[in-house]
DNA sequence: TGCGATTATATCGCGCACAAATTATATTTG
DNA sequence: CAAATATAATTTGTGCGCGATATAATCGCA
């Protein structure tokens, strides 16, 4: 009978504990976030494929559609991603003719990302994204940035905490 | 210098819905969820790395700690992970030791997994990293397991949406 | 009984994501 | 000015994470 200690009978759904209790792995807070992320990558999958990106390459893009002169490390920066990680996404993007990358000559060190006209163009194409993964939320346009304030709050207290011990 | 295109200057004169605001990233829900999760890594790296686990393979043994002996598949719709994610994950928490793999006799095409006696062991090494991580989100316990509920829910319902469009 | 579906894992290829090491350019300092 | 240091990006190696496919075992049903 190797099949029956499902959990300790009466503990509560808390998220942490003074005394070690087990917590489900369903209710911790950090899983419930890993989770959601993975959750909206789905969400976004059919409809960045219709528009050939992938869901970190989106985020990029929406980055220079803010502002279509960027550095790498000024994307890493904005993103929360490392150098490493955006180099090889940032190829992919010109290879998909969707940005251009050039040494900046008045400082041969920075690699300066620029929209081509097609990632420009793409903009039109991601237009309605927004208004499909708002509806696939079920929140309202408050609750929404609501939350998303609540949660970059949660985000700045970690990365705080996170430096603190580095 | 080349800097100051903060947006476009004018967007192009469409037919139908009011034209979409342009939305920072940082302001997007999604990216708020993206951000935070890989916040949540960080601030466990270091508590991880001091009993040799990554933070997915601390999420399987979790979901072990919570019920020893499990199949690749359960753990895979706990965790909302494919078996191709998990299979070489597993494997290395057998190579780890904290793991053991093996063909149900009842029907072999599962695999069970289950707690090795260091697997156990590795609990109690574990027992005070919730603690600190609640503290490094800065949230007493009550506001935790509201966020929790809420983000939970947000990612039950991002769910729905991703497999009606499936 | 046997054979076509279904189910459970595993494998493969691609794209993140990061740490560590490398390369190239700038800046600081002696 | 030259050497030491700092900075920006790239390369390399490891581990997710998924879709597509493969393999093997079980089930359903005529």
């Amino acid at each position: 009978m190797p099949q029956d200690n499902a959990k300790p009978i009466s503990s509560p759904p808390l998220t942490d504990a003074p005394t070690p209790a087990l917590i489900p792995v369903d209710h911790l807070l950090c899983f419930s976030f890993y989770a959601a992320s993975h959750a909206f990558t789905r969400v976004y999958k059919p409809l960045l494929d219709a528009i050939g990106l992938t869901y970190p390459q989106y985020l990029v893009m929406v980055a220079l559609w803010e502002k279509e002169d960027q550095t790498v490390g000024g994307i890493g920066e904005k993103l929360g991603l490392e150098s490493s990680t955006l180099t090889p996404l940032l190829k992919r993007l010109e290879a998909l003719g969707f940005v251009t990358r050039s040494r900046d000559p008045a400082d041969e060190r920075v690699v300066r990302v620029r929209l081509s006209a097609q990632g420009e163009a793409l903009r039109e194409q991601a237009r309605t994204i927004p208004e499909c993964i708002l509806k696939a939320t079920g929140l309202d346009l408050a609750d929404a940035e609501r939350l998303q304030k609540d949660v970059t709050a949660l985000r700045v207290a970690l990365e705080k905490a996170a430096a603190g011990k580095g």
